[in-house]
Order: C-alpha cells, then sequence, then structure tokens
DNA sequence: GCCGTTTTCGGCCCGACTGTTTTCAGTCG
C-alpha cells in the first residue's frame, strides 16, 4: 500500500459516509485524513505499519487504527464492510458537475441508478424526472455534464492552460470598470495540474463585468453568470471562474480564492483566535476583540495575523506558518535570476534546432551559457550520440564559444542513460572530457522500488555525473513515476553532491515540488533545466522557477543562478 | 471523527448560484 492507495482508501470512506447520510463532520474527518495522508512530510506508511501515528494533528485515534490496518495488511474491514452495501460503480456518479450524495443517493434509493449508463438511460427515458427536485433543466444539464465527461479530461498542466490563463485575464484588465484584477486558485498558486482558472477583479459594477466575462470570444459554454460570479467553460473543456468584488474587499477576497482550502483553514483558525472570523469579504469582529488593522493589500491580512507575507506558491499547509511566525520565509527564486540552463538537446539527436540556432535563442533570452545534453547511444529511439559524433560536437561547440568572446558559452555535456545495472552508457574516459553530465533513466520503467532506487543510486555514485536527469520519469496525465524511493536518492544526492534536475518540461515537472524543501534542507543543489528540444521551450524555464518557489527553493539552492564564470569554476573548466 | 487558553461536550467556514421551490436544498469552490 502506498500513501496515494491509503488516502484514496479514506477519500472513498468519505463518499460512502455521505452516501449513507452520515455526520458531515465525520466524513470530513476523512477527507482531511486523506490530505494528511497525501502531505505528510515523513514516510507516512512507514509511521503507520510501526504504529507511530500519535501526534499527526487530523489523525485521532479511530484513523490511526485504521490507517494502521491498511498498511500492515493492505486491507481495511471497514472499508470492505461499508463499499460491500453500494455497487462500485457508483462512484463514476461523483464526477458529474450538479450531483453531489444527497442527490445520488435519491437516484440510487429510489430508481436504482448505480452507474453513469443507468444514468444516462434514466435521464434519456425521463424516469428520472419522476424524483422531487429532478426537473427539466436538471435532466439537460445532467445529460450535458455526462457528454462533457466522456469528451474531456477534467484535470489539465498547468503548460497547457498558461497562455489562456493569461489572455482571461488581460482581457479582464482591459475592462474600462476594472480596479484592480489577479488570478486566484491553484493557478496563481503554480500547482503542475490544474481543474479550472480562477479570476478576481475589483470594481464598482460587478454585474457588468460578469456579463462581458461570460461574453468573451473565447467562450465556449456559459456555466454560470449572476451579478458577482460567471463561470464559463472554453473549447477545450477548461473552466474558468470570475469573481467581482469591491475594492475594499480585494485583499480579503484574493487571499480566499487563492487557497489552497487547507491553508485557509489554518489562517482562519488564527483569526479566530483573535476574535475575528475572516472570510472572503472582510474580518467580522466578535464582541468583546479588538479591531484588525486597515487592510489595504494582502499582505496587512496577514501582517494583522502575526505573520510574515505568505506567496502564494507555499500556501498548501506544508510548514508556511511556522516559517511565518518565525520570520523564516525565504525569498524564492525569481525567473531574473537565472542565468544559464543545462539540458537542451540539439538536432544531434532528437531536437529541432542546431547548435547555433540553440546558442542564439538563449542568447535571446538573456542568458550567459547554455548546456548542450543529448542523448547517448542506448537511446537509440532519440537517435543518441556514439562516442565518435559526441566528440565531435564537443569540438564544435569549442569553436563556436570562440565567436563570443566570454560573454556567452556553450556547455558541452551529454544526458547518459543509466543502463538498467545502474552504469552509464559512455565509459569515464569519454565523460570525462565533457564539461558535465547529466544521467537519467530512459528504459526499463518497470523495475521494482529497490532495483530502481539501487540503479539511480550507482550511476549517481559515479564522481563523473554531475546531475540527475527527471528523477521519476513521470509524464503528467500520461504516465506514472515509475517505483523509486525519492528519500533515499535525496539521501544520495547529499552524499554525493550530486545536483538534482528540476526537469521543467511541463509535461514532466520532475523532481516533484513536494520534495524539494527536503532536499534544499540536506543541502542539495537544483538544476531548473527546460529538457529544451526547440527554441521555443527554452520558456519552459518560467514553469521551472514556479515550480522552484513552490519547492521553497531561493536563488542559492539553484545551481544555474551561478553566473557564468562562477559555474565555469563550479564545474572545473578552464 | 477530531479537538481543546471556552478541554471530555459541543463545536467544526460559509457565501454564491441554480433549479425547483413557494422559502429552500443541493452543489460548488
Amino acid at each position: 500500500m502506498t500513501r496515494e492507495d491509503i488516502a484514496d482508501v479514506l477519500d472513498n470512506i468519505a463518499l460512502l459516509l455521505e452516501l449513507k447520510g452520515e455526520n458531515v463532520f465525520k466524513t470530513r474527518a476523512y477527507k482531511n485524513g486523506a490530505e494528511i495522508v497525501r502531505s505528510h512530510d515523513e514516510d507516512i506508511v512507514q509511521l503507520a505499519k510501526n504504529d507511530q501515528l500519535e501526534n499527526i494533528a487530523g489523525i485521532g485515534k479511530a484513523l490511526q487504527e485504521k490507517i494502521h490496518e491498511l498498511a500492515t495488511t493492505g486491507k481495511l474491514e471497514f472499508y470492505e464492510n461499508l463499499r460491500a452495501e453500494f455497487p462500485p460503480t457508483l462512484f463514476e456518479l461523483f464526477d458529474i458537475q450538479g450531483l453531489g450524495p444527497k442527490k445520488i443517493k435519491a437516484l440510487y434509493d429510489k430508481l436504482d441508478i448505480d452507474s453513469i449508463t443507468s444514468l444516462k438511460e434514466a435521464c434519456e427515458t425521463g424516469s428520472i424526472s419522476e424524483l422531487r427536485g429532478f426537473g427539466t433543466k436538471t435532466v439537460e444539464k445532467l445529460l450535458a455534464a455526462i457528454e462533457l465527461r466522456e469528451k474531456f479530461a477534467s484535470h489539465f498542466r498547468l503548460g497547457d492552460v498558461a497562455v489562456m490563463a493569461e489572455v482571461l485575464l488581460e482581457s479582464v484588465r482591459n475592462h474600462p470598470a476594472t480596479l484592480r484584477c489577479c488570478h486566484a486558485g491553484s493557478y496563481r498558486r503554480s500547482k503542475e495540474i490544474l481543474h479550472d482558472i480562477d479570476i478576481l477583479v475589483a470594481t464598482d459594477r460587478p454585474a457588468e463585468l460578469t456579463k462581458y466575462f461570460s461574453e468573451l470570444d473565447e467562450v465556449e459554454e456559459i456555466i454560470a453568470c449572476g451579478d458577482t460570479k460567471a463561470s464559463i467553460r472554453l473549447e477545450n473543456g477548461l473552466q474558468a471562474d470570475l469573481r467581482a468584488v469591491s475594492n475594499k474587499a480585494f485583499p480579503f477576497a484574493l487571499q480566499y480564492f487563492s487557497g489552497s482550502k487547507e491553508h485557509n483553514v489554518v489562517l482562519r483558525q488564527r483569526a479566530l483566535k483573535r476574535g475575528w472570523s475572516l472570510n472572503e469579504y472582510d474580518f467580522t469582529v466578535k464582541e468583546g476583540a479588538e479591531e484588525p488593522p486597515p487592510i489595504n493589500d494582502e499582505s496587512d491580512i496577514y501582517k494583522a495575523l502575526q505573520l510574515d507575507f505568505i506567496p502564494p506558491e507555499l500556501r498548501e499547509n506544508r510548514g508556511e506558518f511556522e516559517a511565518a511566525e518565525n520570520g523564516q520565509i525565504p525569498r524564492l527564486v525569481e525567473l531574473e535570476n537565472l542565468r544559464g540552463t543545462f539540458h537542451n538537446h540539439t538536432t544531434a539527436s532528437d531536437g529541432r534546432n542546431s547548435l547555433e540556432e540553440m546558442a542564439e535563442a538563449a542568447i535571446d533570452l538573456g542568458l550567459e551559457y547554455l548546456g548542450i545534453a543529448d542523448h547517448s547511444k542506448a537511446s537509440f529511439q532519440a537517435n543518441g550520440l556514439y562516442p565518435e559524433r559526441l566528440l565531435k560536437q564537443i569540438e564544435e561547440i569549442k569553436k563556436l564559444n570562440q565567436q563570443w568572446d566570454g560573454s556567452f558559452r556553450l556547455l558541452a555535456g551529454s544526458e547518459v542513460d543509466i543502463l538498467k545495472d545502474g552504469s552509464l552508457d559512455f565509459s569515464d574516459d569519454i565523460l570525462s572530457q565533457l564539461d558535465y553530465v547529466v544521467a537519467s533513466v530512459h528504459n526499463a520503467f518497470t523495475l521494482p522500488e529497490k532495483e530502481m532506487t539501487a540503479r539511480i543510486i550507482k550511476a549517481m555514485e559515479n564522481p563523473h555525473v554531475t546531475m540527475l536527469g527527471h528523477l521519476t520519469g513521470r509524464l503528467l496525465l500520461r504516465r506514472e513515476a515509475y517505483a523509486v524511493n525519492v528519500d533515499k536518492i535525496i539521501d544520495c544526492a547529499a552524499e554525493t553532491g550530486t545536483i538534482i534536475e528540476l526537469n521543467c518540461n511541463p509535461r514532466r515537472l520532475d523532481m516533484d515540488w513536494r520534495h524539494w524543501h527536503k532536499a534544499k534542507d540536506k543541502g542539495v543543489k537544483c538544476a531548473i533545466n527546460p529538457d529544451a528540444h526547440r527554441v521555443e521551450q527554452l520558456q519552459f524555464l518560467a514553469f521551472g522557477v514556479r515550480l522552484a518557489r513552490k519547492g521553497w527553493l531561493t536563488k542559492n539552492d539553484v545551481i544555474n543562478t551561478k553566473t557564468l564564470p562562477d559555474v565555469l569554476n563550479f564545474l572545473n573548466i578552464q
């Protein structure tokens, strides 16, 4: 049982309890428990096995026992019994927008509807309208939601929504009634996977803005449009929400809608302790409590609660409150801090642009150095280089470098395959002739965790390896990470001084932001690498910085913030 | 089911929108 498996069981228990009409706070405790299991810093599965779950806030005695049973036996009797009460297909109904536990229960109890198929049938035959609360509009919406689910995914990668998110915000900014506006939600927090785009606007004419927003060219469908809130769907199925508030309420609404939910719960509790109830519009002062200071922007809210400003990327309730209390919120890395980058491809392997074109694009971006790391021979599918071609490329790079007079430099590297047994695809003799080496796994993804971890560790122990490429091999929304013990890899990186890459191709964003804080604490350095296969993909660096910030990284934690002289010195290059 | 400077009971975030209702329940975020 992995952490994710356990969290899924707890989430499913919550759904089943909702269906049974259980106390909402009880179901919330299970949902909350699932989130804690997902985000706990230590190896919670091991803790559960050792019966060491005391003192984790939100995990009480009942949840401790259940998680322990899951971790040790892989099963949970309580869950099995609960599950036996309902058909397994019932779960898919929770995916339909507009259906919640109450309606699903009514559908199941009264009409025996237990799957999307039977729901669709009941909508089409009209039998569903026998039920109280299911009118013609509801039937229409359900049919549309079923169709939508068949047509679109509900999850989107950050890289796939960024352009549209900026376009929509720009449209809102251009409206004459807009006083200020900003992204909110998971886009503002730089989550790697999003469900929607949230935009917040301050205005004296809210209804005018929601109407304007719902009529933008990009809108495919209006989901809802009221006086202060509009929800629309874009052509690709992505939902975007606009909230319009007064200028005075804007900081509160921005804080509120930026989330995360978990972060906001803690913040509100903090407010309550001071006798203030915090919502999206204001502080409401309880009788006898002190008046809060005036609030003009988001940071004033944090200040009023005796906290340093918490950047949106850190608002996941993963230690940011302790840091903000103690003046330990780090100054996060910024795009402007990047001076170069290491992992990029050219036409020599599977890239689309030449060395010269890649160099020019890097210079245009204001970079001082660009590392070329084409594939090695084992990556046959990617036209990986044999030693002769690699040595020739090193010579070409040397020649090209003469023209820039030291103001810019191409670095000669390689993305060398970590073979199945952990050895590298090039001999040490070849590796020693490179400026640096990125070592990556490109095959045998299905090794058991222990072997995969040992394989990668063996590669990192080779002194020629400068950095580890895309640690888990995940492709967001496409391919799961392979089984690897990330904690052990981080420990090994700390011991061997191996840099870990933050591969900022938006399909990867690997190593995951959730591990960086821990890695940084152990002194592991990060390289933000776009893994660019064409000149435009150098722009991925912006996503890398967003995710590095989410991982608490500062300028000092990121190796490619070093100036060219410093990086040459660091890599021992003449 | 969890939690506690109002601690073993009694709270637990709450407002907007929609549809179906005829004053509100359900869903969503």
